[in-house]
DNA sequence: CTATTTGCAAACGATTTGCAAAACA
DNA sequence: TGTTTTGCAAATCGTTTGCAAATAG
């Protein structure tokens, strides 16, 4: 059973994985290392936040790949555990590069309603609320998806 | 700030509103009482969970009306907070009832992986977590979105 | 009678897929 | 070279929209 949140807040911060890495488990994973891949995997290791498949097109410079490929791409890095998908309700699913070998680790967003900035929420509470859940209602293998939203304080009026 | 769960489960349940609310609602609404908006209703009126608009419109008998009336009258509901939109995440969104006079009040789902049975949860703790996270990032009129999922005991192997 | 609502078909955006060419190992 | 991956275009799915005809009040 997991332990309350620790009482720091956890500021955006820059994902800083060394691409090595990144390509050694591709290795494992048996995939090739083509040119697409690799540039998809460096657009969402220098982003701290989710981004949707056309963000990630649109990042992608000359390398330029079709969206087809970003798509195909998130499918098999989301099987391999490399990238995590996450989706904020508006039709476009979001994909954010794991943290390094968090197995079971996933955690949340705070998304600001009206200029979109994304806060990282460390993952608390809904462990034993999970727990709680599958005792009540005899459930197994719980899990969730959740977000949440408002105003940051950027945006907050006056 | 909300208190706690009471420790009752809240099991599937039949909603039971007369329809007499439903179209005095509508009244006050300024909307007019057509044939595809009493069928629709009615038909969420005698489902406890949420249903996709397809599941909709395959539940309407003979007073077939297209599935564009559908999401318009879905649109126009939501508004009136007649209805209440939830998204599992499969693409599809989904809509029920709303519970007579429930001003804020919402819930979230419990929903089978294996057979999409869906039960319908009490709310509670979230309340505070989103105060709480009102205070540590500086946001206001914090809201969320969550369901969860997992394998009821119908569909526990073994 | 007049504003609202409907049906139909076309438009849309996100995502998926078939297939032949290109690229990795 | 043999398998994986890509680009491209077409297909799909949920949803939205324009417009003229139908309808509630």
């Amino acid at each position: 059973m997991k332990s309350p949140c620790p009482q720091h807040p956890h500021p955006l911060r820059l994902i800083q994985q060394p691409l090595s890495d990144l390509t050694e488990k591709l290795r494992r994973g048996e995939l090739k290392i083509t040119a697409p891949r690799q540039a998809i995997l460096e657009v969402l290791r220098r982003h701290a936040s989710p981004l949707t498949i056309k963000e990630i097109h649109g990042a992608l410079g000359k390398s330029d790949c079709d969206v087809a490929t970003i798509y195909r791409n998130m499918h098999t890095l989301e099987g391999l555990g490399l990238v995590r998908r996450h989706d904020f309700g508006d039709g476009a699913a979001r994909f954010e590069l794991s943290s390094d070998g968090d197995g079971d680790h996933h955690h949340h967003h705070l998304v600001c309603n009206q200029c979109s900035r994304v806060v990282e929420l460390d993952d608390c509470i809904l462990g034993d609320f999970e727990q709680l859940l599958a005792r009540r209602h005899g459930f197994s293998s719980i899990s969730h998806r959740m977000e949440f939203f408002g105003i940051c304080p950027g945006c907050r009026p006056g």
